[in-house]
DNA sequence: TCTGGGGTCCTAGGACCC
DNA sequence: TCTGGGGTCCTAGGACCC
């Protein structure tokens, strides 16, 4: 038999989360707002009809949302994190091949039984009535046919979203009129380029020199053309990779000028980046830390980063935190309003693989006993139970999230509960 | 008049994804 | 007042080696 590839694709995933556990939302517009309650990041398909943009700051489409009733929320990653495990398990009860691609989408490595539209449509059914998360389903023999699949499933509503290009004798029509904008693998940087060289839609990019393709859209974008045209040749990523670069960064909420409530901030990131390093096992040999001012503000402007090779490889909160705050103190510059900060770990090498210093005074070295005692505590009783003081506590630079839904799988006092 | 060849490693920048 | 965050891959070009 065939294997074929399934993309499971949820619907406005973030927009549908909300609605889970606040059923009086399934009849309104939805959106989410990004950290800091900037940006647009999710629409409901209602939302989307009243013509508010993907990406754009609220408050220009806020009168807009007000006046059609839209519930408007701040991003409630903790809710959108654990309803995603829940669907990828449901997804693997179909098959233990299930490559996790993102917080919203699966690939599923599925062998071709006749018509793959019933086993889709099973699919959608079970992963909607355990979880409550609307999906489409995309099947064709790549992926990047089956990602092609599931927008046109999302579009059709004759397709009850699910759509099998191996048992269509109409898949190439299908396919043909997407835009190349619409392609995966094809940003709009590349579609500007194939525009301008009269190329609009899949078909065209399909007839394309591959040497043209490739000279111009480097190999990237020959997989891409060679994928549409069914020869699957992109890798699964079955097994969650380790980063190898660890970011953390936000905007403040609001504009911050001195030293001292930088230095908690970057503390604070530090924090953060040192345990989503030990959760991957690994160790950073490289920190780089960056400040900017507000670009889209008519201030001064200033911005820039900073880097320090760590002694020896270190997944150490103490030892981040005082590499990246002598990092900070380098880069401060006085009288600027500050809207972000950030830092990044990389040089990541394995706990156990790494290079270690014969010269590495002591008192740099860290604890890895205390670090793990650290990890185990705040993940028994939440994160931040346990914190380091040179993150502060008040934190008035911290990010907005005014409009914040409960975590209503994942905090006790927030578990909905039902009164009969 | 004439200025090697072949290789590695690193970084910056550009493209993409969600 | 208010404009997100976190990643990956690829290429070109420079530094350096013999």
């Amino acid at each position: 038999m065939k294997r074929v590839f399934a993309l499971v694709d949820c619907n406005n995933f973030y927009a549908s989360c909300e609605r889970v556990f606040n059923p009086s939302l399934r009849s309104r517009p939805v959106v989410i707002l990004s950290n800091n309650d900037g940006c647009i990041v999710a629409r409901s398909a209602e939302a989307k009809a009243l013509g508010i943009p993907f990406a754009s700051p609220y408050y220009k489409v806020r009168a807009l949302a007000e006046r059609h009733n839209t519930a408007v929320f701040s991003s409630n990653y903790t809710l959108y994190a654990d309803l995603s495990l829940r669907v990828m398990n449901v997804l693997r009860s179909f098959t233990p091949d299930v490559d996790v691609y993102s917080i919203d989408e699966a690939f599923l490595s599925l062998y071709k039984n006749g018509d793959m539209t019933g086993p889709g449509l099973a699919i959608k059914e079970k992963v909607y009535r355990w979880t409550g998360i609307p999906v489409s389903v995309g099947i064709a023999c790549t992926r990047t046919l089956a990602k092609a699949a599931a927008h046109i499933a999302k579009r059709d509503s004759l397709m009850k979203g699910v759509l099998d290009l191996t048992s269509r004798a109409d898949a190439d029509e299908l396919v043909s009129g997407i835009q190349v904008r619409d392609i995966w693998g094809i940003g709009p940087a590349y579609a500007a380029k194939l525009n301008s060289a009269g190329v609009y839609n899949a078909a065209q990019f399909i007839k394309l020199d591959p040497a043209w393709v490739k000279r111009n859209m480097t190999i990237t974008g020959l997989r891409t053309q060679s994928e549409l045209r069914g020869i699957s040749c992109l890798e699964p990523a079955m097994v969650p990779a380790e980063k190898k670069a660890i970011v953390s960064s936000r905007s403040f909420g609001r504009q911050v000028r001195g030293l001292r409530e930088l230095e908690q901030a970057v503390s604070t990131y530090a924090e953060r980046s040192a345990e989503k390093l030990r959760r991957q096992k690994g160790l950073a040999s490289l920190v780089t830390v960056f400040i900017m001012t507000n670009r889209f503000k008519d201030t001064p402007q200033y911005a820039d980063s900073l880097s320090c090779e760590l002694p020896e490889a270190s997944c150490c909160t103490p030892v981040i935190i005082r590499c990246a705050l002598a990092l900070l103190r380098r880069l401060y510059r006085e009288g600027y309003d500050y809207n972000k900060a950030g830092i990044m770990l990389s040089g990541i090498v394995r706990a156990g693989d790494a290079q270690l210093n014969l010269f590495m005074p002591e008192e740099l070295r860290g604890s890895s006993r205390v670090m793990e005692a650290v990890d185990h505590v705040n993940r028994k009783f939440g994160t931040g139970t346990l914190f380091y003081a040179s993150g502060g506590i008040d934190r008035p630079w911290s990010m907005r999230r005014e409009m914040l839904s409960p975590a209503y799988t994942t905090r006790w006092e927030d578990i909905p509960l039902i009164r009969i």
